[in-house]
DNA sequence: TATATTAATAACCGTTCGGTCATTAATTGA
DNA sequence: TCAATTAATGACCGAACGGTTATTAATATA
């Protein structure tokens, strides 16, 4: 043995080949491991998805995955935790100071949801979820609790505060909210998965669509005589 | 070789069950492994569900299930086919019919899909499908040609109908049929992921939920000086 | 009852994949 | 410079699964 190419230590700080054969990098692995393996689930399922392919995609090989995670569904749950963070508390921010019309707000809420969540990774743990949530109950469950739950109470906020001025009429605001969430859930499972395979004459632009469902729904949400 | 064991033929119709082991009934086979199937697929998703256990469930070996159905992907195929396609072709005779209001049609069609399809087993492959589209392209595809086409055509003719009669105001319509196909899809994936683990407070009736939401859109979709 | 036909079976095959472990080499520090 | 430590590897294992096939037996026919 003796002389492999050593091929200078090199850490990877260097910008043309980071690639090194064995560099020992204890604390960046996991979260590559984690970026991997969100890309992969979120593309292919949890079943459909090998770990020895997260493995290759983080750099690693199969066994150093498995330092780091101590089964494949731990991988798992550990990238729906990570990727689930407090993005709404942000939301909640705006929402107080905002001075415009409810309208324009239920608008904003809907094409902002759509840049920040939809448009991002994010979406993909939505998809990832509701897709395997049969498999893992208990992380649907989380789910439900820490990400539905907030988004629900802001939107119960928002047309609230309508109804409140009277720019909206009285409404079931609980099944309201879901009106709002409904498409946005359905773009974001269309865009994952149906939209692929999705003959041009269905395509669907996401902004568009936003638009027009919005226009429709506040033209059952607006009061008779516009305040305006 | 020679001599297996043969071990006594032993027919398992000792007790009471009119179960015979190696009965053969060519006609009823099929129909039962379709309906095994469909029940498997739906509560455990695709590429989880095992032949041999779709086979054991119908009451037959799985070498059985080959020789009626050459893949599991043409298996699966079968399901989709007999358990939605053919109902949109009932929903289209009942549409060419209708001679009420296109706002009633509008109601009655959604109301109408979700008793046939969102309750019925059949809502639980579309759920499978676009849980599953990234592994098995070929079944997305497939199911969008087979039954979202369909739908998605049936409904634009709702749509134009009231346009068409001055009842609707004009609209982005490929658009406006997504915001009648959001909502059932939202439902439907909500009833076989969220649902299950969501507190009694954020629980969800279908049929106010889409009553509540028909009502919303139609408010947008009617036009402004009711021809009533 | 003898024979032909074919539905049904179960052992089997090749492959895939989650997970393990002995080995190797990068790093530490004495 | 020379252990000692331990991150990383990849060959390996066993189970599971989709699909095949030689064999078996239920039925039809005569």
């Amino acid at each position: 043995m003796a002389t492999l190419p050593p091929q200078t230590p090199h850490d990877a700080s260097d910008d043309a080949e980071p690639r090194q054969r064995r560099s020992r990098r204890k604390e960046a692995r996991p979260g590559e491991l984690l970026d991997a393996a969100l890309a992969l689930f979120v593309e292919k399922g949890f079943a459909a998805t090998r770990v020895e392919e997260v493995a290759a995609r983080a750099g690693v090989s199969k066994g150093t995955l498995f330092i780091y995670f101590p089964s494949k569904e731990e991988l798992f749950k550990a990238v729906v935790r990570e990727s689930i963070s407090g993005k709404y508390t942000e939301f909640g921010q705006e929402l107080e100071t905002y001075t415009g019309t409810s309208a324009d707000l239920v608008r904003y809420c809907m094409h902002e949801w759509w840049q920040e969540i939809g448009m991002s990774a994010a979406s993909g743990i939505t998809k990832l979820v509701m897709s395997e949530s049969g498999m893992f109950p208990e992380i649907a469950a989380f789910y439900q609790q820490e990400v539905i739950g907030p988004g629900h109470d802001l939107l119960r906020k928002v047309l609230q505060r309508g109804i409140d001025s009277g720019e909206f009429r009285p409404m079931p605001i609980e099944y309201a909210v879901y009106s709002l969430i409904a498409p946005m859930i359905f773009l974001l499972m269309w865009k994952h998965s149906m939209a692929p395979c999705c003959p041009p004459s269905q395509q669907l632009d996401p902004v568009s669509f936003i638009d027009t469902q919005v226009s429709l729904l506040l033209g059952g949400m607006l009061a008779p005589t516009p305040t305006r």
